[in-house]
DNA sequence: AGCACGCCGACT
DNA sequence: GTCGGCGTGCTC
């Protein structure tokens, strides 16, 4: 038999990499990771078969280099999943694989022995002080060299312990892999009857894949439903998956499960972690140590051999796709990853996504509703407040300031919802029509006035705000439009007894500034809050009964076909924070479209009704998901070079151009972004299926394509921005 | 993507 | 005489 070892290497090639064996290869290794030469380098790949033949001649290929042994193999559903998500994003498999590594895993293997990484220093080291006598001493120089590397010292004990639990595996002993997790329900809410035939319902197919939509409004109680199923999970010895959108944004519910699963190993994933913490959370979850695993999107890829339950949280929410290398949808995967293995996964939302409403409809999915809310308030009420024939003041209306007044009074909270930082939009010169434009894309820069800088929200790069027109050295620029800071600055003028706090990526840097300000608003510390989305994400204030939206107009008539379903989930969103604990809440939205069928549904809180009008449109049309998407993009230094390269690109695809719809070469809507012009092509199939089946075909004709230097093209399957 | 090799301008 | 520009071609 010839000793051939086939590997996923970190290169953008669509192929894998084959390379003779050493004499000491075993079928265990598959799923190791291993150091290879390669080109004049060498570089790091994971062992994806030990194959009998090999394409290539054998005299070209090299020997394998050392294999990673330390740490335990991926596992073939792992291996399965990252392959299916490469297959299915069409992205080259080696890159998917180092995607789905955590960064310190990754270049673990490529350290010397006495490697410098946390999780190797402590493995090696870890064996030797179980192994040898002065113990304590081997302890606390380990201790000394956690401490160099930045972990916690509280981590040792846990870490020791799944070094000692390996180290006992390896050499045949039998351990209580899993002693007794209880769950900690002294403070544990009743269900009620909804809750609890929720539970029931997803728990009576424990065995087997089954995909739930649960969908419950805001303060219908779906974190308990969780909270129950993950300790079901836990009692049947399973690992639970818990999905969230943003870790940071959303600390309450990683609080909620430590409290209540205190003796659970639980890992906390996300990509704010740093290296020596994603590192040991992905360890835990291999080899089985970890009970739990909460994280981002990027937590799909845990290893998990006791798998059991997969639960995703705000499933709607668009942090789960990922949009920049391996484009994945951590929903979609984590769907499939439960079919694989035979597990049910519940998707949450008070508002899902059209995908997974159809799904539902079509009896895909079962339906789980949560209509009752738990904290026994109504929901609250929507008016609009119709902006035609009024005179705005920075942007607000006498109605609205009269509610937040009437809130000022009974010492109750009110919340400004306006999607648009800085404190205008422009700058702009009315005597010779300069605007801020920013130099490196095809945008305007955003005037934040107390930091007194332009900044461009598409690459990030700033300027002092100019003391007069650089065009014509007028000194009175106007700010047009208005974003957080000016709504902020009117509201002091007009409320100057009022406290008010600013929510928005600009005032909040850190988790901890986050955490700060949540408490403040918690407090009772402050009066008026103005934010962006951030203060739609499921935060309890119990005191905000008044949430007033501006400038939701915009997205009313937006060409994205997606605009009125993420609209309506960010109304549905904040109008939810209006109202706990007993306060009723109120709605107020300005618009100028108050007839908006949009508008009439949100008023009825009809998700449903609004969902099912959405999809008609959509299957009128064929956009998904009646019919599936994905586009081509391209970027290059002139815009010509992009569209040129797509008309190439189209034409190469014309031979399916009856199975599926391929669009036109057109600029992108914001064509020039960091100096890069960029250009898209649509392709639409009626079936995921025919689309895929295109994609096979067309991507080998896409690399055969000569493409000019500094030209990047990529293709995103399934997009959700067009 | 890196990183080689490979042929044409301004410098100690 | 060379250092260095980036064009193009390959990586088991």
């Amino acid at each position: 038999m010839k000793r051939i070892v086939r590997l996923a290497l970190p290169v953008p090639l669509p192929r894998s990499f084959d390379y003779l064996a050493p004499v000491d290869i075993s079928p265990d290794d598959v799923g190791r990771m291993a150091r290879v030469p390669f080109g004049s380098g060498e570089k790091i790949g994971v062992i994806l078969a030990l194959p009998d033949e090999s394409a290539v001649d054998l005299a070209r290929l090299k020997p394998l280099g050392p294999i990673l042994r330390e740490v335990p193999a991926l596992p073939a559903d792992w291996i399965a999943l990252v392959q299916f998500a490469a297959r299915y994003y069409h992205h080259p498999l080696g890159e998917a694989v180092a995607v789905a590594l955590p960064p310190g895993l990754r270049v673990a293997a490529l350290l010397d022995d006495r490697s410098a990484d946390p999780w190797l220093t402590l493995t090696d080291a870890g064996r030797a002080a179980l192994a040898a006598p002065g113990r304590m001493s081997r302890v606390r120089s380990l201790a000394e060299r956690l401490f160099e590397a930045d972990l916690p010292r509280s981590e040792l004990v846990a870490d020791f312990g799944s070094v000692a639990v390996r180290e006992a595996r390896q050499r045949g002993w039998v351990i209580e892999a899993h002693p007794r997790r209880d769950a900690d329900l002294s403070g544990a809410p009743t269900l009620n009857d909804e809750q609890r035939s929720a539970v029931d319902a997803v728990w009576a197919q424990a065995a087997r894949f089954s995909p739930f939509l649960l969908h419950g409004i805001t303060g219908s109680g779906k974190t308990e439903v969780y909270l129950r199923l993950i300790e079901r999970a836990l009692a049947a010895g399973k690992q639970a998956l818990l999905l969230v959108p943003e870790i940071g944004l959303t600390p309450q519910l990683e609080a909620r499960v430590a409290s209540r699963f205190p003796r659970a190993r639980r890992v906390a994933l996300h990509s704010g972690a740093t290296d020596g913490a994603r590192c040991r959370g992905f360890i835990a979850a291999l080899d089985g140590s970890a009970d739990i695993v909460i994280g981002t999107r990027l937590s799909v890829f845990s290893p998990l051999p006791r798998l059991g339950l997969i639960l995703i949280d705000e499933e709607h929410d668009a942090s789960y796709k990922q949009q920049d290398g391996l484009r994945y949808s951590a929903r979609d995967l984590a769907v499939w990853r439960a079919q694989q293995a035979g597990v049910p996964v519940v998707l949450g939302s008070a508002t899902p996504s059209l995908e997974t409403w159809q799904a539902a409809q079509n009896g895909r999915y079962r339906l789980l509703k949560l209509e009752r809310r738990a904290a026994a308030a109504a929901p609250p009420t929507v008016r609009l407040i119709d902006t035609r024939r009024i005179k705005l003041k920075d942007g607000l209306s006498p109605p609205m300031e009269a509610a937040i007044a009437a809130r000022l009074e009974r010492g109750e909270q009110s919340l400004i919802f306006l999607n648009r930082r800085g404190y205008a939009p422009v700058l702009a010169c009315p005597a010779c029509n300069w605007v801020s434009d920013c130099d490196h894309c095809s945008a305007h820069r955003v005037f934040h006035l107390s930091e007194r800088l332009l900044r461009c929200h598409h690459c990030g790069t700033e300027a002092p705000v100019p003391r007069a027109c650089p065009q014509c050295g007028n000194q009175d620029l106007h700010g047009f439009g208005r974003g957080t800071q000016r709504v902020e600055e009117y509201l002091g003028a007009r409320f100057p007894q009022a406290r008010i706090l600013r929510a928005d990526r600009d005032s909040i840097k850190t988790p901890a500034h986050w955490a700060a300000l949540r408490h403040a608003i918690e407090a009772g510390e402050a009066d008026i809050l103005v934010g962006t989305q951030m203060l739609a994400k499921g935060h309890d204030f119990p005191k905000l009964t008044l949430v007033g939206v501006i400038g939701a107009d915009a997205s009313l008539f937006a060409a994205d076909y997606r605009a009125p379903e993420r609209l309506f989930q960010q109304l549905m969103q904040v109008g939810g924070r209006a109202g706990r604990a007993g306060l009723a809440g109120e709605v107020l939205i300005q618009t100028e479209f108050p007839e908006h069928p949009l508008f009439d549904a949100l008023r009825r809180q009809d998700f449903a009704g609004f969902a099912n009008s959405q999809l008609d449109e959509r299957a009128q049309a064929h956009f998904p998901p009646c019919g599936a998407q994905a586009v081509l993009r391209a970027e290059a230094l002139e815009v010509d070079q992009a569209i040129d390269f797509l008309k190439r690109a189209r034409e190469a695809a014309d031979p399916f151009a009856d199975v599926v719809r391929l669009y036109d070469a057109v600029p992108m809507r914001l064509v020039r972004r960091a100096r890069l012009e960029r250009a898209q092509l649509v392709v639409e199939a009626d079936t995921r299926a025919a689309l895929q089946n295109l994609l096979a075909q067309w991507l080998p004709a896409l690399y055969a394509l000569k493409a000019p230097r500094g030209l990047r093209w990529h293709v995103d399957v399934d997009p959700i921005d067009l």
